[in-house]
RNA sequence: GUGGGCGUAGCCGAGUGGAUAAGGCAUCUGGUUGUGGCCCAGAAGACCGUGGGUUCAAAUCCCACCGCUCACCCCA
């Protein structure tokens, strides 16, 4: 049979042998945001297009080549929400949160649509773990949601993570320093590749970004924004900084970081993994004092990241980190004919009732099959009911785990009785 | 958008011009009219990615397209 239909480009299928690793991410999630006080926010998969055309800025590579835009039946412009933090942004203005105590910490997942090229470790819809803290322009609300990363990454029981941090400077400091950049890359137009001539016209920030070798020394000696920013950003910086040294804290000063969004004011940072391909960032984020306002609301300081969770569990098996298993079924049923399969429904109803995790098999399979394949579920028991038992009132608790010991329990109360059994028991894990 | 690698059952994979396209895993059935794991036997499952070309003969050689994948760009 030919296999006519695939997942789309760009997207995968979470299968349930994947599902345990998803699982454990969300679980140590949600102790992570309960450990340090954020509210969870959701915000619609898509929104208006001019929401991110403002938000993420025109002439970034999202707005201009990665959205995934339509018109609707009404004829309003729709995108899917390519990154999280203008949809977050529009609903604290909307729902006017700045009435509430500032900052206002907040969190989500879920799905982020980018219509890229595919390659390892990169998707054109990925799932992302955000938080974004809005109202506060305190360095220590930078180190707070650099933290929030810090401890989800060391409760995953990762190592070896690279922690990257620079200054895009501010609206005020920053023009000067792309002057000062551009100025200085047009004595080397000759020297540098194809693209960087094409960047300095378009976006001079990324000319640091150039991974050809004959590029690199031309970068190793251009202006350092460091050197350009004014005292009020070089004074986060040192705050941020010294905060981060006292609690001992690895990471590295990177000039050459810039992200590629409009938004970013001050701090910006990245994590990074070895190991998962070359898309190796697995969080990254940033300061935004100036996007409530450009989204139209009051003046609101903030800074947040997101985290790729595809990258989260690549890197979980690229460093062999254990998970907890899918849990198995208490018990599993078997039957052998009509009557005791209406009688076996009635009695996995009632294990249900009192909270055994019970199944059963279909399609009326010989005893063997039906044994053979309860054997694979991990369940620790089996009960079975055949006619000699129904008569005789009687169902068979066989055990799984050993060697088959089989003990008749009454069948009138069965379900009682083997939750009675089973309730000191450990949780049994496949 | 650009470049490299790869397309043989659900998965892995042999086959490099010659007849009905190996084998393993998984699935189903049986060996035990009512007892799982191990073992054994059998069954089912493939328009060899699609289309065209070369040839007496193509999974195999050539071309195009499609798909997957890795990398560039950029990002999580």
């Amino acid at each position: 049979m030919a296999i006519v239909f695939l997942a789309p480009r760009g997207t995968v299928d979470i299968l349930p042998e994947d599902q345990p690793y998803w699982i454990h991410v969300y679980d140590v999630i949600r102790d992570v945001v309960r450990l340090f006080g954020y509210s969870r926010l959701d915000v619609p998969i898509f929104e208006e297009t001019g929401l991110y055309v403002r938000g993420v800025g025109e002439g970034t590579d999202i707005v201009d080549k990665e959205m995934y835009s339509f018109v609707d039946k009404g004829g309003r412009e729709i995108t899917l929400r390519p990154e999280f933090t203008a949809g977050l942004v529009r609903a604290y203005i909307q729902h006017g949160m700045h009435t509430l105590p500032q900052p206002v910490k907040l969190y989500t997942t879920g799905p982020i649509f980018r219509y890229e090229r595919v390659q390892a470790g990169r998707y054109r819809q990925h799932t992302q773990f955000d938080v974004e803290v809005l109202g506060s322009s305190d360095p220590a609300v930078d180190l707070e949601v650099m933290s929030v990363a810090w401890h989800l990454f060391s409760q995953l029981g990762f190592g070896g993570l690279a922690f990257q941090l620079n200054s895009t400077g501010c609206p005020r400091c920053r023009p000067a320093y792309i002057e000062a950049l551009v100025h200085y890359y047009e004595g080397h137009q000759g020297e540098v590749c194809e693209d960087c001539r094409r960047r300095l016209v378009r976006n001079p920030l990324r000319l640091l970004d150039c991974k050809v070798d004959s590029c690199q020394p031309i970068i190793n000696n251009a202006p350092h924004i460091m050197d350009y920013l004014c005292s009020e950003c070089a004074e986060h910086l040192a705050t941020l900084r010294g905060y981060l040294d006292g609690l001992g804290r690895a990471y590295t000063i990177n000039h050459r970081l810039v992200r590629g969004l409009d938004y970013y004011t001050k701090t910006v940072f990245e994590v990074w993994a070895q190991g998962i391909g070359a898309q190796n960032a697995v969080c990254g984020g940033g300061r935004y004092d100036g996007l409530a306002q450009e989204l139209g609301g009051q003046p609101t300081p903030g800074i947040g990241f997101g985290s790729g969770i595809e990258r989260i569990v690549m890197l979980m098996k690229e460093q062999g980190i254990q998970v907890p298993g899918i849990p198995a079924p208490q018990v599993v049923l078997v039957y052998h004919g009509e009557a005791c399969k209406a009688r076996a429904l009635q009695l996995l109803t009632e294990l249900r009732e009192q909270h055994v995790a019970a199944t059963i098999g279909f399609d009326d399979r010989s005893l063997r099959a039906q044994l053979r394949n309860a054997n694979r579920t991990g369940a620790p028991y089996a009960l079975v009911l055949g006619e000699q038992e129904l008569a005789a009132g009687e169902i068979v608790l066989q055990g799984m785990l050993a060697d088959g010991t089989r003990e008749a329990l009454p069948l009138g109360g069965a379900a009682r009785v083997v939750a009675a059994r089973l309730g000191a028991g450990a949780t049994c894990v496949k």
